[in-house]
RNA sequence: GGUGGGUUCGUCUAAAGGCUAGGACUCAAGAUUUUCAUUCUUGCAAUAGGGGUUCGAUUCCCCUACCCACUACCA
């Protein structure tokens, strides 16, 4: 048992884009599995035909590979039809709408045991049953006190059972659970649970309207024909284990019985409760991988498109929840399934906190060469229609990546490099604009203007120290210096014209990126406006 | 309401009965810088409460409080 090669499996449903918790389990799954060479696989959990939403399929194959996350198993990265088992997909298919025959044998096969019984009480009836009990402050449930007077196959006789399973299709079949019976269990996280059955009721396993099973039905059948060795998802569904524990027991397969770990859910930045699609549109973070826009039009953002990179996100995910131990905290998807253990999951909720996102993928972006980094802001640029040298690019990118968090956020840190200021900050311009000032700048103007363009910017910091130009009264600082004006008011009143107010890189920097030209424009300018 | 799970700085977490409870994010202060940012230094800040067990509890047990999940012919 133990030394079986581990077989894992992401099972989400289709009923919506992939929240970043189920990337989440995603990623735990694939780590755990990776660890040991196992397989990740990947089924798709439709079986509820209501809920169903086109494209949702997609989205999920779509994140995962966004994350670097590959199934081994399971439905195509292209979300294409595989049904027939073949070497690569030894248990298609792997959606459980297309493994709809299988399941009803199963359920015949509870039945014919005694594990399960149909019941023909209607929706309605049982609603209306749920709200009668509720007036009297009371729970309705589906079990061994109240099996017993309900319309189904163990009050009613054998032949008008039979005729009704025959000719409607109304009805369901239900798990039979024991009376007043301990279940005992193992969870890998959270250690032995003890339950009884008589708080659980008679879940519903398959329903004869749509001729589809539910989850707890689907889901134990396949993790038990697929050969699953360890079943690792979220809390919500840790009240179920029993059930799954009775129905291997039901079908005779506790021997090979999957192991079951629970992960704690994620929970929003603030208040109470678990993070939901809203708490992203009301605090300003993404809640899912990639952008989705459902069937209203209605637009959520993504991780991808708010300039995340896969890697800081898988990072920043990996660390919720779970803590190797030391005190490093950046790690890649390798160094993750190295370091990977279950018993170092914890036990409680984490409260997702978006700074803490943002300082991950500062990191991941600080790492980036300013080669790579350039290429990205070259696109910016060319999407915005601004060409400009690649090879000042990359040593651009050198001294702005300290100051981003994305590398979308490029063109907003230095817009003035692109193009000159229209409009210079009050306060800045109150402050700088001085009579004294105006008339140094014109002798600065003047000073600038006789420099050759590769001594105008003086000593730009992309340069090595050992290549930087020597200080000199010809430049323009040794200028100042040699003037004995302060340093400060100077250049910021420079700043000012060429950026528009008293922020931005050093004075040097920005005419090396500029150019005397238009640093000269500028300048000129900036005395005509004060 | 019932059942189950959980609880260390504001947040993510470390400390598997034993140093002054450590790190990171955030925030604040200082240093550096021609400004801003970066960087560096420093600081603020926690074992939910109460009982036990023990020479000694963040750690083990019990009670209380609070939080979370489940309580569908959804997953």
């Amino acid at each position: 048992m133990e030394n079986k090669k581990r077989r894992v499996r992401f099972a989400p449903s289709p009923t919506g884009p992939l929240h970043m918790g189920g990337v989440r389990t995603a990623l735990y799954n694939y780590l755990f599995a990776k660890q040991e060479g196992g397989d990740f696989i990947l089924r798709i959990e439709d079986t509820d035909s209501n809920r169903f939403v086109p494209g949702a399929e997609k989205y999920i194959i779509d994140s995962l590979k966004w994350c670097g996350i590959y199934p081994d198993e399971g439905v195509d990265a292209e979300g294409a039809l595989v049904s027939v088992p073949s070497q690569r997909h030894p248990h298609a298919p792997y959606r459980q709408s297309e493994r709809k025959p299988l399941y009803r044998q199963y359920a015949q096969q509870l039945i014919d045991a005694g594990w399960a019984y149909y019941a023909f009480d209607t929706a309605e009836e049982l609603d209306a049953k749920r709200k009668e009990a509720e007036e009297k402050k009371e729970t309705f449930s589906y079990n061994y006190a109240t099996r017993g007077s309900l319309r189904n196959s163990l009050t009613l006789p054998a032949d008008e059972v039979k005729r009704l399973v025959d000719t409607t299709d109304n009805w369901t079949v239900r798990f039979k659970n024991p009376e007043n019976e301990v279940v005992k269990m193992d969870d890998m996280i959270r250690g032995h649970i003890e339950m009884n059955t008589s708080t659980l009721d008679d879940k519903v396993l398959w329903k004869a309207a749509d001729q589809l099973p539910t989850y707890h039905l689907a889901n134990i059948v396949d993790d038990h024909l697929m050969e699953i060795t360890h079943v690792i998802r979220g809390e919500e569904w840790l009240p179920s284990l029993p059930l799954h524990y009775l129905l291997y027991r039901a079908f005779g397969w506790q021997e090979s019985q999957p192991q079951f770990a629970h992960l704690s859910l994620l929970l929003k930045p603030d208040g109470k409760g678990k993070l939901s699609k809203r708490d992203g549109d009301r605090l300003g973070f993404p809640v899912f991988p990639l952008k989705w826009v459902n069937a209203e039009g209605e637009v959520s953002r993504g991780y991808r498109e708010d300039g995340y990179y896969p890697e800081a996100f898988i990072n920043m995910l990996a660390l919720l929840g779970w803590n190797p131990g030391g005190e490093q905290e950046i790690f890649s998807l390798d160094e993750l399934v190295k370091l990977f253990s279950m018993e170092k999951v914890v036990k409680s909720g984490a409260r997702f906190n978006p700074e803490k996102a943002k300082w991950f993928n500062e990191q991941y972006l600080r790492a980036k060469s300013n080669e790579e980094l350039a290429g990205e802001f070259d696109a910016l640029l060319k999407a915005s229609g601004i060409s400009y040298p690649m090879a000042q690019l990359v040593e651009l990118c050198g001294l702005i990546k300290e100051r981003a968090h994305f590398a979308k956020d490029f063109m907003d840190i230095c817009p003035y490099i692109f193009k000159a200021p229209t409009e210079y900050n009050e306060k800045d311009v109150a402050k700088f604009c001085t009579p004294e000032n105006k008339e140094i700048l014109l002798k600065v103007f003047a000073h600038l203007e006789k420099l050759p363009e590769n001594l105008a910017a003086d000593s730009p910091s992309h340069l090595p120290a050992a290549e930087a130009v020597p200080a000199s009264e010809e430049y323009l600082t040794g200028y100042i210096k040699e003037n004995e004006w302060k340093m400060g008011p100077v250049m910021n009143t420079l700043r000012l014209f060429f950026v528009g107010e008293a922020k931005g890189l050093g004075i040097a920097d920005i005419i090396y990126y500029i150019g005397k030209a238009e640093a000269l424009r500028r300048i000129k300018a900036g005395l005509e406006r004060c």
